[in-house]
Parts: C-alpha cells; sequence; structure tokens
DNA sequence: GTCTATAATCAGATAGAC
DNA sequence: GTCTATCTGATTATAGAC
C-alpha cells in the first residue's frame, strides 16, 4: 500500500473507555490476588471482606461495586485458580507419558498450596458451595479440568502405570485431595524439610503408598 | 454370714448429691452428643450455640452453666473422641503385628467419619486451636495416642511393613489425615459405594498407594 | 440449674454525598 | 467508582427472676 494511499482510518478504540476498564479489571486483579492469599491463610469463613477492603487499600462499599457478594468474591478467586490449572495443563508436553503429567500436575497443585496460593474452601455445604456450584466459569474450568485428568488416569492405568483396579473417579478425588492435605501444613510446620522435601514426601505416600515395597 | 448377723450398715453415698451429679454428667453427655454431631455435620464455625442448645433441648443460658465457652464446647467433644480412640487402642490384640494394628486404627477413624462422628476442626489457626492446644485432657490424650501410634509405626518399619524411608511423624500425619479424608464425602456422595467399600479403597490408596504394583 | 430477656459485638451489605 | 457513615441481622455471652 502506498504512502499515499488514503487509507480508511480505522476507528481508534475509545482510548478513555478502554483505559478505565483497563483500570478496573487491574483493580479486580488486584482484588482477587488479595482474596485468593487471605482465603489460603484463614479460609473462608475466617476471612472478612473487611479484611479484604483493607488489604487491597479501598473502601469496603467499592468492593461491593465489583462483586456482590463475599461468596462472590471467593468464586473469582476460586476461578482464577481453575484457569491457572488450566493454564498449566496446556504448558505439559504431549509426548511425556499420562502418569508423568498427572505428577506433575498434583506435584504443581502442592506448590501452590505450600507456597500460600491455594485458597481452602469449607468441605462441607455452605453458601459458597452454592454459589460454586451456580458460577459457570469455575464449573467449566473444573469440569475441563476434571476430563483432561480423567483421561490421563484411564491412560495411565491402560498403560499399567496407576492401579487399574481403582475406579478413576477415586484417583481422581485422590489427586484433588493433595490440594488441601493437612499433611503439607504439617510438615511444614515441623521446620525439618523444605518444600521440595514435603512435595516429593507425599508424592512418595501417594502414589507408592506407606507400605514398603 | 447368718440371717441374724447384725452387719454394720456401711455409710450410704449421699444419694442426693450423687443423684443431682450423676443427672449433670449425663447432662453433659448429652451436650457433648450433640456438638460432637453437630461439629461433624458443619464444622466449628458453621455450628452456632443456639443450635446447641435447641438440639439438646435446654435453653443456651443453661448450656453456659456447664461450658464457659463454644470453644469449651468444641473442646469437650474432642477430648470424648480421644479418649474412644484410646479406649480402641485398648482394645487391640497385643499378638497382632504393628502394622495390623495401625491398620484397624485407620479404618476406625474413617468409619467414625463416615458415621458422621467426626468433629471436623478448622485447620487452620483459630480460637478453637488455641483453647485445645491449652486443654489438658485433650493434649495428654493426643500425646498418648501419638505415642502409641509412633511406637507402631517405627516397629512396622523395622519389621519391613511400613516404609523405612518415610519419616516416621510423615506416616502419623498420613494416618491423622484420614480422619479428616474429604476424598471419604466425595465418594459417599457420589453414592456409588457402600461405606466399607469406600474404607477399603482409601486403605488401599493410602497403604498401596495410586501406582500400579 | 433452668429459664426469658437482653446486652454487646461483629460482619455482611447499603445509602447517599462527592 | 470511591468514600464515610450506617443499617441489619446473626451470634456469643450474660443478667436476673424463679
Amino acid at each position: 500500500m502506498g504512502m499515499n494511499a488514503i487509507a480508511p482510518v480505522p476507528t481508534p478504540p475509545p482510548v478513555k473507555i478502554s483505559f478505565k476498564a483497563q483500570m478496573l479489571l487491574a483493580r479486580e486483579d488486584a482484588i482477587i490476588k488479595v482474596v485468593n492469599q487471605l482465603l489460603a491463610e484463614k479460609g473462608f469463613e475466617a476471612m472478612t471482606v473487611d479484611e479484604v477492603a483493607a488489604n487491597v487499600g479501598i473502601a469496603k462499599a467499592s468492593l461491593y461495586k465489583h462483586f456482590s457478594s463475599k461468596e462472590d468474591l471467593a468464586a473469582a478467586a476460586m476461578v482464577g485458580v481453575m484457569q491457572r490449572a488450566q493454564a498449566f495443563l496446556d504448558t505439559l508436553a504431549t509426548d511425556s507419558s499420562a502418569v508423568d503429567k498427572i505428577k506433575a500436575v498434583t506435584r504443581w497443585t502442592m506448590g501452590l498450596k505450600l507456597n500460600g496460593e491455594m485458597p481452602s474452601l469449607p468441605s462441607q455445604n455452605s453458601s459458597l458451595r452454592t454459589t460454586l456450584m451456580g458460577n459457570k466459569a469455575y464449573m467449566d474450568g473444573l469440569m475441563d479440568v476434571s476430563d483432561r485428568l480423567g483421561a490421563w488416569i484411564e491412560e495411565a492405568q491402560a498403560a499399567g502405570a496407576i492401579n487399574p483396579q481403582l475406579p478413576a473417579i477415586a484417583v481422581l478425588y485422590t489427586l484433588y485431595a493433595r490440594a488441601c492435605d493437612p499433611v503439607l501444613e504439617f510438615l511444614k510446620m515441623g521446620g525439618l524439610h523444605e518444600n521440595e522435601q514435603i512435595i516429593e514426601l507425599v508424592m512418595s505416600t501417594c502414589f507408592e503408598g506407606l507400605n514398603a515395597r
């Protein structure tokens, strides 16, 4: 195209609004980051909205302009974690074995937990569970992750790497449970092991079991 | 002894006071039973003192004549569980192997959980943790159980039944974690397995691991 | 010791000015 | 959209009569 051509000037995106939208998203990301950290540290019920607002550095009323309830705040954090999980699954080499991918995810999950980045939800039924079940982004992410992990589990069972006598769903739950395994925090509190050692210990008990071989 | 013998009449125990004391204890046992059930069902933070009083069938103010705080209520329930655990340990045959005793305790613990009799505490720090740490009966019970389990673990490791490369403390934590394993409730919610099957599944993943053998 | 009634506090959510 | 100030409801705990 020649320099003299009168190129149709594409309508510029509305800069002012876009900028504001970016600010909005950045602010919401900051909020979610704080929520994520507090959820990991104290859990949903012990976390207060006042605390979130204080840590973000804004007024509580401003929080409610972004998220309409405490449950929504937590749900947004969970959606973020799920997206990170999906992104991690994407990075796994397609040429590695199914069981290796499973182990990589498990290590990654426990690393998050040990780093205080894994929100801990109430395991029992609660208002938060209800909100999460109705959150499409979260449920879609959870389904996607479960489908991908489930396929790997069955593949690993067929290949004789994972015990084929175990129901795949039980294996999946067992993997998910590593994300909130109290053994991780107990060992960390003990102070005798580095995070990497703790992960390898729990990896060993998880995949090889307590029995001697 | 002839019918005519004038037997010395033993001083009767102060019937009225003893009876009242028995009533007191029975009432407190009833309270603790309710607390235990609610703790298992909803956890400490979601359980309200009003709820406890209503389920026991007494006024809330009466509760506070027996226990001076919500934390004390929960602590009493935990002491009860610890006593039941100690009593169960006592029943284990001394001629069975250490690893069999360990497995028996683990099964028993998971059975409690599946029956809704295992109080679930907040794993994170909280007012309840503080109260529990300062409760001598609870701490003594915990120490006793841990000592006995710890001895069996080391015995089983020496006998080549439990993997001797694992730190005994990690094994102990792994066993304790079965008492609050979310895999149990997930599988139960799935409705595909009976409690016994669930226990054997988790026993398998716990002791034999996920890997195929 | 048990009750009814109430105090005291805390946390989620909102009103309304700017 | 952000703020200050406030509302509302729930919850722990207690006062005081019986």
